[in-house]
DNA sequence: CGCTCAGTTGATCATTATCAACTTGGGTGG
DNA sequence: CCACCCAAGTTGATAATGATCAACTGAGCG
């Protein structure tokens, strides 16, 4: 973790951020949040950034502002999965593990806003909710691993893809249904993400495709043509 | 959650509570434990009994004290997945989803410790270290829910059974190592914790024991024989 | 224009699932 | 006490899903 920006925009940073209401610091109120606030550092990344990398210890939690970010893991032969993807709102890190045991690492533009884990605890002697809120966004972290050992573990290829684009579309809700949005991941992370190959995903995607379900176009638009029966698949 | 069975001697329960220092409840200092434990009540299960079902809402927050504890998920058309396998200290349950989406089944004969949520927020008034605690628990469990998805994503079977192995084996650590210990579950449920069938839980089981690197008899007492090679294949 | 990277498609292979038969062992009742 | 029964586990034969290897397309860029 180096090169953390200054910020010098503290007093309404909050009211300004476009995520206010989904992130950890949701629980404080105006004025815990304005003293909250000064101690947090925000970051942009590049595509493709490394963010934190395995075996670094926790000395900052993050919570995302705007762009994706994949988590994952490595067999020493390189083998690789993504075993979190996370989006505006989602909390990036942990304050009680020593060793933060993942790479993340940013999917698009991305921004992140920091804070010093050290600093959260000193923060917490006078203001202990902000624990039960990321205990909060730690619950939900898991419920969604779960999720996904679920997928890992039992699913078909074909159910897998369909699950993951339906995710995708879940995060794009506030549009309307059957909105076209961009796929954000190439198809290696995607294979990366499911537990398959890059052919198998880009064959499963074909198939939908010719089946009608889905429509792709200009590069990695997409539309989900019909719901219904990617849910039935799913 | 029924039939909950009170418990008559809370005052000095936990000094005997065999997962003390395992346990949620450690972060407590002793007074405050003497509190706490008094709103505890401990249940003992057979083998293969619920303990939650899916959708229940998380009414109780349970500390496993004996045994293990199976938490799995459903797809509709009755593939099961087992998320999380709970031994003694870990947590059951969850203070903040309403939907508390798994089953939990006992393994062998548990005992669990539970508390009432809204018991917990109310102590948590005057005593907020205990979210810290709970937090801590659950990013535990946040990390073994995410290396298992690199275990279920990433590896072949032959990996998955030998990684089993060393986490059973890992939970022996008590005992010398090369000790024999009692294999908890059954091939069905080795199967529904590692994405696999039966059948080839079975046929690597046998690999193994071919290449002399495991040894089962009596039952399903098993010595790891070869460690090292069995840490290579995982 | 040609290079590279991402993606697609095809052919073949390997791993794991499926279907089926058989073994083993513990428990029960005659 | 033995015979039987059932559940669990093993092993074999075959099938299917997804991986691997390989060739090709197309877009973006220097």
């Amino acid at each position: 973790m180096n090169n953390i920006t200054s910020n010098h925009y503290n007093l309404d940073k909050c009211n300004s951020c476009p995520v206010r209401e989904l992130s950890f610091c949701n629980a404080l109120d105006s004025h815990a949040l304005e003293e909250f606030s000064a101690l947090s550092k925000t970051r942009a990344f590049e595509d493709g950034q490394l963010i934190f990398s395995e075996g670094k210890n926790n000395e900052y939690l993050g919570s995302i502002t705007h762009g994706i970010v994949k988590i994952y893991k490595l067999l020493d032969d390189g083998r690789q999965q993504i075993v979190s993807l996370g989006f505006p709102g989602d909390m990036l890190g942990n304050i009680v593990d020593a060793e933060y045991n993942y790479f993340a690492e940013s999917v698009g533009e991305t921004k992140v806003c920091f804070y010093q884990v050290a600093r959260i605890n000193s923060f917490a002697e006078s203001n202990p909710e902000i624990y039960r809120s990321i205990l909060g966004k730690t619950t939900e972290q898991l419920g969604h691993a779960r999720e996904w050992l679920l997928l890992l573990g039992r699913k078909t290829a074909q159910e897998k893809i369909a699950s993951f684009l339906l995710l995708l579309a879940e995060h794009h809700k506030g549009s309307s249904p059957d909105q076209a949005f961009k796929i954000p991941l190439k198809r290696q992370e995607i294979a990366d993400f499911l537990g398959l190959t890059i052919e198998t995903v880009s064959r499963h995607f074909s198939n939908l495709k010719s089946k009608q379900l889905i429509r792709e176009y200009a590069g990695h638009m997409l539309t989900i043509v019909d719901h219904e029966a990617l849910r039935n698949i799913a």
